[in-house]
DNA sequence: GATGAATGAGGCTTCATTCAT
DNA sequence: AATGAATGAAGCCTCATTCAT
C-alpha cells in the first residue's frame, strides 16, 4: 500500500540513526534539558514509545547522539600528519588548514563543542572521551610537527612550543565566533584562516 | 537572635544582588533548564516567593542576574588603551595582558561566557549586548593600537589587521580549555600568557 | 505638603468604603476567585496591609462590600406600596416601574444580582439575607396589590395570583440581557418596560 | 480484573466525554476559577496528566466542556415550530411549554445559563455563540408564531410583539429562582408554567 | 517492532495572609 | 494606621517514562 514501506527491515536498521539525527537537530535547538523527545520523535517521524524502544533514557539518547556525530570525525587523525611531506612549516599550514575545517568550518563539530561547553558538568564522561579521543590528538600532531621543525632550525625555540595549542587558538576564535555571533558578525573564512596561519608562521619562524 | 536581621531596609536594599549571586552559583551548576528557583531561593536564604517579589519570570532572573555579574566588568575598558604610553608592541602587551586578566582567569566572566554559549539562542538580546559592550570595544582597542603601530613601522602590514581580534584567540582558547576540561589539563597561566604574547608579538612584527 | 493629606481623620472615616467600592469593581471585573486582593488595594489607593487591617479576610471584603452595596437599596421598600393611590391597576403599574428602575436599569442591582447568582453556593448566608430583606419584600409588595385589585374587581382571579412574581418576570429578563448580550442586543428599556406592563396588564385584568 | 478495562479503543473514545462530564459537575460546585483540574482527574477515574492529553489548558476543558453539554441541546429546534398545527394560541402555548421543559426544568441548561451569565466575560465567545445558536433561534420561534397569531386576528397588536421573549420570561424566573434559591423556595413547576401561560395568553388575546 | 494513552513527579507561578517597622 | 517585604500553600502545566495493545 505505502510504497516507502516496503523495505521494513531497512527501515529497522536505519531507525536509531534517524531517531539521533533528528535529536541532534532538537538538541541543538532547545540544548539538552529544554529538548522534548516527543518533539525528537515527531522529527524522526516515530512515536515517543520508539525511542524508548532503542534507547534506555533521554540521557542515553543525548550520549549516544553526541557518539553517532562524532563517530566518523577523525578517524584518519592519527596519521594524518605522518603522510604530511615537504618542509616543516608547509606541513604545520596544511595541518592548521585540517582542523580549521574539521573545528571552525564544519556545523556539527561546532554543535558538538557547543553540547560539551553546556552540557558537560551534566555528561563529563562526554568531555573526557572527547579530550582522548580529539583534543589530545590534535595536540599531539601540533607538537610533533613543531618539535621537528624546531629540530631542524625552521622554528625557533619558543616558549609556546609548550602549548602547541596555541596554533589552533585562531580556528576555536573562530568557531565560537560563529557560534555565538552567526548572523551578526560575518567574517570571511578563508580570509580569516589565511591571516591567522600567516600570524602564526612568522611568530614561530625562525630569525633570519 | 540574628545579628544580620538588622535593618529591613537595608535587607531590602540587598535582598536582589542576594537572589542574583545566588542565581549565578545554581545556574552555573546547572544551566539555565536545569535549575530549579527553590534552589535559588535557599541558596539566598529566602524563599520562592521572595524571588517572585523582586522578579518576574525565571528568565527575568538569568537575565538579570547576568547583568548584575557583567556590570562592574568592563567599566574602564573605553579608556584603557589610552592611558597606555611607550612603544605600541608594549602597549600592546599591556592590553593582552589586561583582556588575559579579564577573560581567561576571572571565573565569573569564564561562566558568563559559557551562558551566552548554552543559552544564547534563548536570550538573543543577552548575546547581543554583550558583543556590544565588551566584544566590540575590546576589538576596537586592539584594531586602534595595531594600526598605529603599522603606521608606525613597528608592526607588519600583515593580514591579520583586518581580524584585530586574533590576538586574543589563545586567551579564549584557555578560556575554553579551563571551562571544558578544567580540573583535566592544567594550564600554567602566567606561562600560557608570555608564550602567547611572545608568538602574537613576533607574528605582528616589522622585518629586519 | 500634600493637599489632599490634610484631613486624616476624614480618609480614615472614609477607607473602608473606599475599599469596598474598589472590591466592588474588581470583583465584577474578575469575579470573586480570580480578584486580586491586590487590584483592589491599588484601586482604593492604599496597599494590601491596609485592606487586612479593615477585613479579617477576602471573604470579608466580598460579604462587607456586598452589604455595602446593598445597604441604601430597597429602604423604602417596605413602604412604598402603602404610599400608592388610585386604582389597583395604576398601583401595581406604579410597583412595576419602580421594579424596573431598581433591577433592570441600575447597574449596582444587576452586578449585585450576578454575584449571587455566580457566588452564592460560596455564600449562601448572602443569598438568604437577599431573598428575605429585597426579593420576598418585593413579592408581597406586589401580591398585596393584586389580591387587594382582584377582591376590588379589578384584576381577575388568575392562576397567577399565586405567583406575583411573575409579574417582575420581564423585568429580570431584561436584566439577565443586558447582563449577558450589553453590548451584543441594544434594547429600549422605556419600550421595552412599557410593552411588558401592557401585556401584565391585559393578563390580569379583569373580563369585559 | 478490572472488567470496565477491556478495551483501549473504547476508553479512548469515551474519555474526553467522561472527563467533560466530570468537568461539568466540578465547575458547578466551584465555579471556574475555584475547580481543580485535579478533582475533575480525580471524578473522572484519571490523573491530571490524562486531562492535558486531551485538552490543552483549563479553559479549553471549561470551554469543550459547555460545547460537550449544549451540543444536543436545542437540535430540533430549528423545525420545532414548523410541526405545530392548529390555533395559533395553541401552537404558542406548545412552544412555551416547550421551552420551559428546556430552560426551567432541566438542570444542565440551567447551569449552563450559570456558567454564562458567572463566567461570560471570561469566556465572550461562548456567549455569542449561545446567543446565536439558542437564544436568536428561540426568540424568532416566538416572533414567528406570534406574528401569524397577530395577523390571524389570534393575538392583539400589542407593543410586546416587539420583544417576543417577553413570552419566556417567566421561564427564566423560574430557572433564576431555582438557581437562586434552590432548596429554600420550592416552586410546584407545573402550576407555575399554567399560571405564567394563562397570564401570557390574556395577555395576548385580541380583544372581544 | 511500534504505538500512543496514561501516569505522576516536579517545576513555575500566584496570591491570600502575616508581621516587623 | 499604614506599609510592603516575606511567606508558603496550592494550582496549572510539562514531560520523561511505562505498558497494554
Amino acid at each position: 500500500m505505502k510504497p516507502e514501506m516496503t523495505k521494513r527491515a531497512r527501515r529497522k536498521a536505519e531507525r536509531p540513526a534517524e531517531i539521533l539525527d533528528a535529536a541532534f537537530e532538537e538538541f541543538v535547538k532547545n540544548g539538552y534539558a529544554a529538548t522534548r523527545l516527543e518533539d525528537v520523535a515527531a522529527r524522526a517521524n516515530v512515536t515517543k514509545g520508539t525511542i524508548y524502544f532503542y534507547f534506555e533514557t533521554k540521557e542515553r539518547v543525548f550520549d549516544e547522539m553526541i557518539r553517532h556525530k562524532s563517530r566518523a570525525f577523525f578517524p584518519e587523525l592519527g596519521s594524518y600528519a605522518e603522510e604530511l611531506e615537504g618542509s616543516y612549516s608547509s606541513r604545520l599550514h596544511a595541518l592548521i588548514v585540517f582542523v580549521y575545517r574539521k573545528i571552525a568550518e564544519d556545523r556539527t563539530s561546532r554543535e558538538t563543542l557547543r553540547f560539551l561547553i553546556a552540557e558537560g558538568s551534566r555528561f563529563p564522561d562526554l568531555v573526557d572521551r572527547h579530550y582522548q579521543e580529539f583534543v589530545r590528538p590534535v595536540i599531539d600532531q601540533f607538537e610533533k610537527v613543531i618539535e621537528a621543525g624546531v629540530a631542524a632550525g625552521e622554528f625557533r625555540a619558543s616558549p609556546a612550543s609548550a602549548f602547541p595549542e596555541i596554533v589552533m587558538s585562531p580556528a576555536l576564535l573562530l568557531s565560537l565566533w560563529s557560534m555565538l555571533f552567526g548572523s551578526r558578525k560575518e567574517t570571511d573564512i578563508t580570509v580569516f584562516t589565511e591571516a591567522s596561519i600567516d600570524l602564526i608562521m612568522k611568530g614561530l619562524a625562525a630569525g633570519r
